[in-house]
DNA sequence: AATGAATGAGCCTTCATTCAT
DNA sequence: GATGAATGAAGGCTCATTCAT
């Protein structure tokens, strides 16, 4: 997809082992469950490399949403899919919408980690909460509003708009960070891209007409 | 058996305050961000008396979940309101249910403490998750499917009733675990029990219909 | 054995009670190794009440040595055995002494509560050992020497005698003080009379004749 | 690699430092009655240094132990004294045996640390009391075994040796764990290395002929 | 006479960070 | 560019002792 895939690619710098650790470790269990010696030893690297390339912890923090941010476009363009041939309607548009949000809190592997990282530092903040809504959360979450605010004929910016986009971003921070108690409760889920898939189609469904149909 | 139950009662034990200050900062800040000196401090006892009187912050954890359970039924017997004249609709029960369980996501003071420390148990769980998720979140959700159930008219039990109310649960926990985050993206955004009243009329007018009407 | 059987014996006081405790567990343990709580648990009283009596762990110990002596003379008076009818040759003594120290050192209940506190502080010594010492096992072990001193035809303050001496309390410290590791090197050794037995014997004819016989 | 063999050495690291100041406590006071402070201290390192290099003050005292054993075989090769000529008589054997361990008992400074450590491990346990036992004691108590065996003509295996031999080294470890009182009992006795080699010629002459002669 | 409650000192450990090479 | 070593702050916990009835 890239360049000259013949090339020999080199191996990847102590950074880029670095970030690619923190994120996913981040990913996976949030800012304060994760040690930097944790990212360290993952990435093969001297627990003072972090302080070293990267200044502290929070910044790495920082670095490594942005680092997986750069992954998951290119490995999962979003949203997902082939550009569409004709304008989408507003109910493609939120189905494609939920689908890429709950398949990316489900993958496993470097496309999910942007999702997953965003989604765990809205329950387990960091000092750079302030920053990261505006510059990661705030734009995904106005284009949700915009795709609600079509279907509910409301303006975009309108309270009931507002109300609904945040229960459907809450669909997602629940499955991302709750996993173990949801893995407790309901034994046998599967955290994969076909129960996204129908997670999507139910939610879509109960969005539109209703959870009684 | 002292005298007049209008006079100033004793000030209460340090147990009682510990358990107070306890379930107050788990309710606000979750178990791992909540030390031992924290509590104490706010109780106005010595550190060593968490292990005094509850043997461990973990055990102290415990019971200032069922502290806030007891708190809770004082001041907030369950479900909110009267009991009902007449049986409730399923569409009535929803809404009680949704709107009991916002507004203690919502409450300040130790009316919210106990719903509010088991939805932090599942963003930041400790080694009792199992165990609370069993006695104190398992119970209520499956009443939440029994009402879903009906309302979709489908077995409590199968996947679609059981997505739905996962839904509903997520909202709660987000509003609650989120809140910094959603202060920050809704300026002027009020946690309070008005907010709580028209998320419930939202939500479930979107169960029953959804969101476009 | 006491005065009059027939009467109703008083339950014991909190101070008996936590005097015996005290003895049983620092005869078990050592000192460091019992704690106030664990002394007062088992004797049913509340943790102040060694303080309360005592005024500190350390005399607790010491008191609980001299109750353990008075224990230990009623239960087992020294030497065991009834008073012999003709004088007893050096080689009877020595066999009596070995056999009340290493019967004591092995034996379960508050018959060799004193002896074992007595050897436990001398591996694990308290501030008060050198009193404890010239109380307790000074006299003990110069009785020792008298009678080693006899066999060997030396000097009972020599010093051969008292090196030889020496060796026999090592013997009984060495069995009570390192019970759990003798009971790993020597897996079906058993700590009891009989065993008490076979190794006075053993010792004795070592003192008397050698190993090789 | 260095210049000259002659010229000042660098000065030890600090995990040198620390098992040094470790082995040397532990040998000096037992486990339970070092702590990491003190080591550090005595070391002058950071108190969290221990954790740093060694992980717990288990494994470092798991670690000093090892570390006493390899600085013991440097600076007293075992067993004292030049390679005999001629194969040793049992009785030599028991002799030289007899040396060492009162001689490493006896000893100031790190040619004793091992064998102090392993005495000190006996009368205070750590929870790798079996697994010292299996790799430092049993090979040095079976060995002591053979020889005694050797000389009552006895299986090694026996009951007889295996209690003879026992309280051989019961000698030594009282020797070490119960200095304190030796001290105070016997004024003026000497903890050297005449005094070992005098308690050796009494021990072995017990073993061999009676205390009597 | 006795006790439940409370305390302060100290312990081992963890962790992000800094130092020196 | 990178790292092994070292550090200080903080955390939960234990325990003998003291306080207030």
């Amino acid at each position: 997809m890239s360049s000259t895939a013949t090339q020999t690619s080199k191996p990847p710098s102590t950074e880029d082992r670095l970030l690619d650790a923190a994120a996913e470790l981040f990913a996976a269990r949030g800012y304060a469950n994760v040690t930097i010696r944790d990212i360290s030893d993952k990435a093969g690297a001297n627990i003072a490399a972090v302080n070293y390339h990267f200044g502290s912890k929070e910044q790495l923090h920082a670095l490594a949403m942005e680092h997986a941010r750069q992954r998951a476009l290119k490995e999962d363009p979003y949203p997902a899919g082939p550009p569409p041939t004709r304008p989408l309607t507003p109910e493609q548009k939120l189905r494609r919408h939920l689908r890429a949000m709950l398949g990316r809190a489900f993958a496993t592997g470097p496309a999910g980690w942007y999702m997953q990282i965003v989604l765990r530092e809205m329950v387990d903040p960091t000092p750079a909460l302030k920053q990261t809504i505006d510059a990661n959360i705030a734009p995904h979450q106005r284009k949700l509003e915009g795709i609600v605010g079509q279907i509910m004929r409301e303006d975009p910016d309108s309270e009931p708009v507002k109300d609904i986009s945040a229960a459907l971003l809450a669909t997602a921070i629940f499955y991302h960070s709750c996993r173990p108690a949801v893995e407790h409760m309901r034994p046998g889920f599967k955290f994969d891209q076909g129960t996204a898939e129908r997670l999507t189609d139910r939610i879509v469904a109960m969005v539109l007409d209703g959870a009684a149909k």
